[in-house]
DNA sequence: TTACCTGCAAATGCTTTGCTGCGAA
DNA sequence: TTCGCAGCAAAGCATTTGCAGGTAA
């Protein structure tokens, strides 16, 4: 696999990495570091957590992931489009949703925000997810 | 002090959940576990760090505290006037940012997604604060 | 009175770090 | 060839837990 990033040469290609950022996009929930781990062990079997930890960190700093935090869980994306979340309050699901229109009006407040210099937003939706309603019915 | 909190009668006010409120309501800057315990310390110097840790998490699944997670450090506020967070990436700082009509506009959206129901809403602005972004120039 | 809560200390588990050998460029 | 990176194991820390005594209601 061939990653499509530009400005972004000043680091090394490891198999390590673009197996990393290849699962998170073939894996859209909102995967733990765990999750990632054991994903990309399927391809790489001799990979370490310690090397998984590091690159999540790494790659968050370069701007190529995207962590998110719900209930104490610190999860990981690679989603570029930009986009809100649904949160679920009962089971830490994480939805994408995307919203031009929400993004628009958030970026046009930002603008007037003085002191603080916005770059980007997302709006998390909070709430119960369908499945955990249904529990909540039935159980 | 007493605590106006209605409907959460189940639970015992004890002196250290009070002060662990009231300690959030006067320090608005979203302080970490360490600065809830170093502030309440002032009050009960016998509180241990345990306890603190107990309650932050008892009161913010009952409600009565918000958590929140930046750069991977744990916050917490007592904040229920709706809001949005100013967070700087550099610093970790978040800063409170009201606004009724982003609030109204989200709300409202949110009112058309099907299969999760809603029932709050917090858009967070990422950017750098006057103190990082002056940094930046300076030094 | 009694169930719930606190403080202490120990345990847990996520995350980071130090170091040696290796591989991308 | 060289510097950055991977893997391993150990360390570091934030957070949780078990328990005996204390306290709000």
């Amino acid at each position: 696999m061939t990653l499509e990033i530009t400005g972004k040469a000043d680091m090394k290609y490891t198999n390590q990495r673009v197996e990393i950022i290849a699962f998170l996009r073939e894996h859209r929930g909102h995967p733990t570091v765990d999750e990632v781990y054991e994903g990309v062990r399927e391809k790489l079997t001799r990979i370490s957590k310690a090397t998984v930890y590091k690159n999540l960190k790494f790659l968050s700093e370069r701007g190529l992931l995207e962590e998110v935090n719900v209930k104490g869980v610190t999860r990981f994306e690679a989603n570029f489009v930009p986009h809100h979340h649904l949160i679920c309050r009962d089971c830490g699901k994480i939805e994408d949703f995307e919203s031009e229109e929400l993004f628009d009006y958030s970026m046009k407040i930002a603008g007037g925000i003085e002191g603080f210099s916005i770059d980007s937003v997302n709006t998390n939706f909070y709430g119960k997810c369908k499945k955990c309603k249904e529990d909540n019915i039935n159980g």
